[in-house]
DNA sequence: CCTGGGATTTTCT
DNA sequence: GAAAATCCCAGGA
C-alpha cells in the first residue's frame, strides 16, 4: 500500500477522506470539559493549520496532560510567570513555548480561568498537504530515501509535530476557537475507548509523585505515537 | 536491543 | 548558572 504514488502524504480530497466537504471547527463548548475526559476526547480529532494558501491537517494520535499547580510536571507548579500566564487563562487557548533551545511545545489550555491546566499535543497522523515538509525533513536527515520511515517519523513527538506544522512562538495565546490559522476540527468517524491506552507522561522524571500518573493517552494500533 | 551525550536558548533561581 | 513537557546519532551488547 505504500508503493507507488499512494503515499500517505498526497493530499486526498477532504469529501473522499472524511466523506464530508467542509471541515467542522470544534466548538467553545468542547473546550469545557474537564482536562482528562478531554485529554481523551481529542485522540482522533483533526489540527487544521492553515498557512497562506496552504493547509496542513493532522490526526490527534497522542496526548498529555498537565493538571494544576500542584503538578510538579507542569510549568504551573512554580506559578504564575511571563511564560506560564496563558496556562491560567481561558480553555481552548494554545499555549506554545520552546523547549530545549530548539523545538516548540503545542498545547490547548483547559479548565475555568486561574486554574492552571493544559494538554500537550504529543503526537499526530499527517492526514494532508504534509508532502513539503516530507521533502523538508528528507534533506535534513540522513535516512536512505526511505518514504514509509519518513512518513511515520514525521509527526511522532511534540517537537517534531511542531516543525511540520510551522508552529512557534508566534501562536502561542492563539484562541483556536476562532483561529483562522490554527484550529481543530470534528472526525466523523468517533474514537472508540477500548482504542486508548493511558500511560506515564515522558520527560518528567523529576516531577516527584506525579511523575508516574498515567496522564499520557495514545491510540493503542496508531504506528503515528512517539513511544508504546 | 539499550545507554549516553550534544545541540541550542529561554526561563527561572 | 542550571535545567528544561526533545530529538538525533553514535557506540556497545
Amino acid at each position: 500500500m505504500l508503493r507507488g504514488s499512494a503515499s500517505k502524504l498526497e493530499a486526498e480530497p477532504l469529501i473522499t477522506l472524511f466523506g464530508m466537504s467542509k471541515l467542522k471547527r470544534l466548538p467553545a463548548k468542547f473546550y469545557h470539559q474537564n482536562t482528562f475526559k478531554l485529554a481523551k476526547s481529542l485522540l482522533g480529532k483533526f489540527i487544521v493549520r492553515k498557512i497562506g494558501s496552504k493547509i496542513l491537517i493532522g490526526k490527534i494520535v497522542e496526548t498529555e496532560a498537565y493538571y494544576g499547580s500542584k503538578d510538579l510536571a507542569s510549568h504551573a507548579s512554580r506559578g504564575k510567570t511571563e511564560r506560564t500566564k496563558i496556562m491560567f487563562g481561558p480553555a481552548g487557548t494554545a499555549y506554545i513555548y520552546l523547549i530545549y533551545g530548539m523545538y516548540y511545545c503545542f498545547n490547548i489550555v483547559t479548565e475555568a480561568k486561574e486554574f492552571p491546566a493544559a494538554i500537550l499535543i504529543r503526537a499526530i497522523q499527517p492526514i494532508s498537504g504534509f508532502k513539503q515538509a516530507a521533502l523538508n525533513y528528507k534533506i535534513k536527515t540522513k535516512f536512505n530515501n526511505s518514504e514509509f520511515r519518513i512518513q511515520n517519523s514525521l509527526t511522532n513527538g511534540p517537537g517534531k509535530l511542531c516543525r511540520a506544522l510551522k508552529i512557534d512562538k508566534k501562536l502561542n495565546g492563539e484562541n483556536l476557537i476562532n483561529s483562522k490559522k490554527l484550529f481543530l476540527a470534528e472526525n466523523p468517524l468517533k474514537t472508540n475507548s477500548s482504542q486508548i491506552k493511558s500511560a506515564k507522561r515522558i520527560g518528567v522524571d523529576y516531577a516527584g509523585k506525579y511523575k508516574d500518573k498515567l496522564w499520557r493517552y495514545y491510540l493503542k494500533n496508531s504506528e503515528f505515537i512517539s513511544k508504546k
